[in-house]
Order: C-alpha cells, then sequence, then structure tokens
DNA sequence: CTTCGAGATGCAACCCTGTTGTATTTGAGG
DNA sequence: CCTCAAATACAACAGGGTTGCATCTCGAAG
C-alpha cells in the first residue's frame, strides 16, 4: 500500500512531513527512533517529526516500543490485521540499537493482582545482534 | 540481612551513601526511580544516588527495569536465590508511576534469529493500579 | 592508632529525548 | 479561488541521565 493511500485510509492530511516519515518508516521496515527519523529526513524539524509520529499512531498506522536506552522507536503497522498494539515482543541490540518485531509471537498471559486494570504489556528481549557479534568478534 | 551485611557480602565498600539508598530500597521493598530515592534522600546528591544504584546493580544486589516514562526503577534482589535480572515482569501504573515485582511468575522463551546472543528479557505490563483508579472513579 | 591510596562523593556542566507555546504555512472542502 | 482548521517551524523548556574533576573517606597495611 502507498504511503498516501495508508495516510487517507486513516483519516489524515496527506502532508510532505507525513508522507516521508511513512515512506521511511515502510522503506526501514523495523521500529525506528525519532533521531534516526530526523537524521534520514533532515528537511523536517525535530517537533514536527514528533508529531507526526505521535499521529501516526493515533491513527493506528504505526505502533512504538521503547528501547533499553529511554528512547521510543515506531514501526508502521504493515498487516491491517495484526493487533498493535500489545501484539508482538521485539528485540533491541543493546549495542547498535537496531530493534525489530518478532512477529508470529504474542506477548504471554500475565497474572495481575486484583483491581489492576491492564492497558498493554510489553516484552522486549535485548542482547546483541548478529552482525555486531561479528563486528565485534574481529 | 542488614544493608551493611548486604553490601559487605557482595565486596562493595560500606559507605554512607551506599547504606541509606540500599535501607531505602529494602524498605519500599518495590522498584524505585533514581529521582524517587533523591527525593527521599535529599542529603545525597543525584549523581551519588545514580552512581550507587549502578554499583549496587553490577554487584548483583539490585535489579533495574525501565518504566514507559523513560525513567529506570530499581529494585533490592531480596532473595539470594532469584534469578535476577531476567527473572520476572514487572507491573506499572501509568497514572501514578509506582511499579511492582510480579514475582512468582517468570518470563517467556522467546525463539530469536540465528546469531542474536540474548542478554536479558523485559516484560513490563501497564494500566491503572487499583488505588490510582478508586482515586481517578472519585 | 596512624598512614595512605584506591575508590566514593559532590558539584558543575553537559547531552539526549521529548514537550509546549506561538506565529506562520498548507491542504482539502466548499 | 477562498477559507479555515490542521499542520509545520522555531524557540524555549523540562526531565533523565552522564561526564570530568577536585575533594573526601573507607579500610587495609604497617
Amino acid at each position: 500500500m502507498d504511503a498516501r493511500q495508508r495516510l487517507s485510509a486513516a483519516g489524515l492530511r496527506r502532508t510532505a512531513a507525513r508522507v516521508l516519515v511513512t515512506e521511511r518508516m515502510v522503506a526501514e521496515g523495523r521500529p525506528l527512533t525519532p533521531a534516526g527519523i530526523c537524521e534520514a529526513l533532515p528537511e523536517l524539524d525535530r517537533v514536527t517529526v514528533y508529531r507526526t509520529l505521535a499521529s501516526l499512531e493515533g491513527a493506528g498506522l504505526a505502533h512504538k516500543v521503547q528501547g533499553l536506552d529511554g528512547a521510543w522507536r515506531y514501526c508502521i503497522d504493515d498487516s491491517e490485521i495484526s493487533g498493535c498494539p500489545g501484539g508482538h515482543p521485539h528485540l533491541l541490540c543493546t549495542r547498535c540499537g537496531a530493534m525489530a518485531c518478532l512477529l508470529g509471537q504474542g506477548l504471554p498471559w500475565v497474572a495481575v493482582p486484583e483491581g489492576f486494570a491492564v492497558q498493554g504489556k510489553q516484552l522486549v528481549v535485548h542482547g546483541i545482534c548478529a552482525s555486531c557479534a561479528a563486528a565485534g568478534a574481529r
């Protein structure tokens, strides 16, 4: 699906910033930090990127996860069916900061105390990714 | 176990700051943010609290989890046997920021791509805690 | 008990992520 | 083409966390 189509389908105004950010996220296909997007799209203001991502998330076009480094990462929801957020675990390389969605796996059921209203769950598996391990072994 | 004993057993120097922080954490019994500890111990410098927590974690006396608000929380490992980190899910109230350990439950096994070296896992369940729900309903 | 050095502390400054306020621009419907 | 709500840019700010460095203190050795 085209970036413009995605935006229109979600009822969002089809602005330059949103098209650029969406296209970038689709091209990457993995969760990106706002900083990473700003780097890839220097013509956009930092605040615009933050607000654009918030719009996309609010419209259900993207989901967000936090890394261990205190930065949130946003990822385009590729399948209209996938029940993000709350959907799948995420993988984070603590060396290069890259994150990946572990599609195809769900999140476990967790027993919570009486009276606690669960809004969502986040499972982040962290470690060293294959390419970083190879680079570090040199 | 006494705070001083904990420190000695872990091979850490038994300084005033470490004793105070450890006692505070034992008294609370739930994961605390550095900011929360600073508030409770205004005689300590902010940086000292951060470094003290890092020491405790490095010595295996405490484990840390991140909240959804970008702040890490530290919790004393009470049982010498518990295999923290990587031990249990955590519960976070997104309204008041309080966090609790969900002891007695483990973390799920997650399938990761070939070559990824897992260092740890974090499962955070967020929502509204019972007391906040009660306060909000007023 | 005194000495002494590695390690811990306090302070100041800094970086990064993210948010807020406001003036200006822009997109989409009429 | 016009209009106006929504989106953008810019600046300033807030919070969490880190780093560098001078000073202090624990605890071991004598």
